[in-house]
DNA sequence: AGCCAAAAGCTAATCCGATTAGCCAGCCGT
DNA sequence: ACGGCTGGCTAATCGGATTAGCTTTTGGCT
């Protein structure tokens, strides 16, 4: 019997493939296992188990957001990099809706927890784009809680599907961006 | 062995109250059984398994979600309604974390399905609310995706404890409404 | 009051997915 | 070539959901 050359990175890359085809729900061990040609017990010592692989999933899904979200808004500024922001999580969640809904009700670690390191790059890009506004320094976490709100709201129900968004989606997803820009100007800081 | 005196609607109840106790995704059979004072298996005599049970906890938390929300618009308009509005979408999901996560990502039926009928009340309210707005007729409905978007995200970050508003959280609840009112302002319509 | 069918509980058994225990072969460095 | 570690496998355990089939209560009817 050959060896199949696994580790936690590809079981976890195939994990998460599996759960943005059958839906982060269907995730199943022996769903992994059958794609990775190998049996059940065998991914165990790759990975610590079905929690363990959810949360490894969430990793790299926020690592990805992450990634998708900086490309987005290098070299904008404004409702500019509002928009780009807002369309690299949408184009994700469309794309991978299995890794982003592993990501929603993780609970949190320390802060040296891999997962709170992805989580807070994502963050971070948000509080950049914040800076392209005239926010006061003491609402700025404020509209940091609002303006993420606002966009895990906006994932979650694409990913669920919460709304037939099928037919004008596009336009709906411009007046949500421009909603956005309108509530953050002029704060009355 | 006397009757317990069940019916789907206590156990429905009952498995509610569980939920927002031990979180939705350790809600099991098992366990509303044991609160009930019934072996697990006669559950079944009055829903059909857990996916029914977890769906039924949905409707009733939109029910329940739905007609708190219809009593705190009640009278109001415009900024006060949607203050309204807000506030008791996150008192009740701070109160029943449970039932409210039941109803993230519940796939949605034909009109005539109750959970579709509950849903159908809370976004009733929303645009009651939207109504105390300047919103030109064409963007209502993107208005209303927004809207719901936002609160959504926001209770389901509440619900998950998504980020640490423990401490000044009140003061971004407040930011959070009012961004969202100048967001619904001069549409631009 | 007594009878009967449906309803509601129960026990025992099954099924399935997660997980663990323990065995064995392939790969690496010496 | 040898020895230990690593990764895969089979078999077995565990737990929760679900089903089958039995029994008793209950409510309506005569």
């Amino acid at each position: 019997m050959p060896r199949a050359g696994l580790d936690a990175a590809s079981v976890v890359a195939c994990a998460a493939a599996v759960a943005d085809e059958v839906g982060f729900a269907e995730l199943s061990m022996g769903l992994v296992a059958e794609r990775l040609g190998v049996r059940t017990p065998s991914l165990y010592k790759h990975v610590d188990g079905l929690a363990d692989l959810n949360r490894r999933i969430a990793v790299l899904a926020l690592n990805e957001l992450g990634d998708a979200v900086r490309d987005a808004i290098g070299g904008r500024s404004g409702s500019d990099a509002l928009g780009a922001m807002a369309r690299a999580i949408r184009d994700f969640v469309v794309k991978h809706p299995g890794r982003y809904a592993a990501t929603v009700g993780m609970p949190g670690g320390d802060q040296a927890d891999p997962l709170d390191v992805a989580g807070a790059r994502v963050i971070t890009s948000m509080a950049a784009v914040l800076h392209g506004y005239d926010i006061a320094p003491q609402d700025l976490n404020h509209a940091l809680r609002t303006l993420r709100s606002l966009l895990h709201g906006f994932a979650t129900l694409q990913a669920a599907n919460g709304f037939q968004w099928d037919d004008d989606a596009e336009e709906s997803f411009a007046w949500l961006v421009a909603f956005a820009d309108r509530g953050l100007r002029r704060t009355g800081g």
